[in-house]
DNA sequence: AACATTAACGACCGGTCGGTCTTTTTGTTG
DNA sequence: CAACAAAAAGACCGACCGGTCGTTAATGTT
């Protein structure tokens, strides 16, 4: 019995195996049909498990539902952010961040698009731990952006007028109506719009307009 | 036996007037709960009427809900599309649209801020007749931004350049997102931002800016 | 007064929901 | 091998879902 016994039982890795694969299912599930239209059967069922099977590891479909919304946390950090936090700090870094949430719908991870649109529309007005959770996860992203778009203006590269809470205030609900525009509708025409409209903005605010990329057709 | 036989008949005026409540009721039940999330055993409850009364009305569930998607169109065209088109043709009329639609979600019509934001993020990946119609309504929405951002082209006050659905796109983004995050965090601040972009937006591209309000603090 | 029509109700149906409990299977350890 | 522990299954529960049916009450027609 040592200290990483753990990970090396067997049990273990599998129950672990399956709470993975669990929560990428009900991400997908729920990026479609809501944290509340996600049924603990139908989950089981998509997966080949039992029902119960699901609360020999969470005691409860909320707690299910809160490890859900950690795991699509976890999963936009690691596709969106994190790369994006590899441009360089200032205008490009901000563009980065709008691009790749872009490239992030466009390649259809998620069959519903985006996870957390469906849950901030779907719980905006319903009070409640899951609620409270999308709302801290949703303000980080929204600080996040706010952040960059004041750095770039402290680098320089955007005007000193500009503010970064009206920046990143658009940013995002162009990234929002990219995702449900796209859905109801043609879905190539929107997310370009969706890029233009914030390639514009950067550039009518930035002290030097030619560190952005080309606006592609 | 007059041909306004029909409308002195108090039993179907009766049952006109409970066919709208019901659907007022229904619409601010659905802004909250979303359509799926409409019971009709809770709806009824919320009107003290019994479930059953509902299907004399209706033959399902479904056809309720067409019905109340129609009763949310009409809300809006009334209160704020109608209102909207009265002002002179041109900038002015679109940043109405946008005005009008933000004062609406400001006077708290109903209970969830905005039902087509609802059921556009619950039934963007989810086809039917119910998503069918919703794609219609939506689809009518931004044609009509559309139409009069050409307008105010034509009229020439907005340049010659600017596009019409790239615009159209871009208002009702931040339109929508002003529900969501005024649902989320701050309302006030929210709304003001909204409005702001907008504004910003149309005064880059207009021929004569002073035909457009001041930024109210 | 007799009858037709309409709105609305209460009882009930099969099915699904989240959740509990007991049992079986799978893997680890002495 | 036996003893044990974790993962997973299966049977089952009360509550609620959308929907049906037979009935009653109110209104209008003759």
């Amino acid at each position: 019995m040592t200290a990483s016994a753990a990970s090396l039982d067997g049990r273990i890795a599998r129950g672990e195996r399956t709470r993975q694969a669990v929560l990428d299912a009900a991400v997908r599930l729920a990026s479609v049909e809501g944290l509340d239209g996600l049924s603990l059967g139908r989950l089981a069922d998509s997966l080949g498990v039992s029902k119960s099977g699901l609360f020999a590891h969470w005691p409860s479909k909320e707690s299910l539902q809160l490890a859900t919304i950690e795991h699509a946390r976890t999963d936009i950090v690691e596709r969106v952010v994190r790369p994006a936090l590899r441009h360089p700090r200032g205008i490009r870094r901000l563009w980065a961040m709008h691009d790749l949430r872009i490239a992030y719908y466009v390649d259809d991870v998620l069959p519903g698009g985006c996870f957390f649109c469906t849950v901030e529309f779907e719980l905006d007005s319903r009070p409640g731990p899951l609620r409270d959770r999308v709302v801290d996860a949703t303000g980080e992203w929204l600080q996040l952006l706010q952040r960059l778009a004041a750095e770039a203006v402290v680098a320089g590269e955007l005007r000193p007028g500009a503010s970064p809470e009206q920046l990143a205030f658009e940013i995002d609900a162009l990234g929002v109506a990219a995702v449900y525009q796209s859905r109801l509708f043609d879905q190539a025409e929107v997310y370009r719009r969706a890029r233009i409209a914030v390639l514009d903005r950067l550039r009518a605010l930035a002290t030097d307009p030619s560190v952005l990329p080309e606006e592609h057709a």
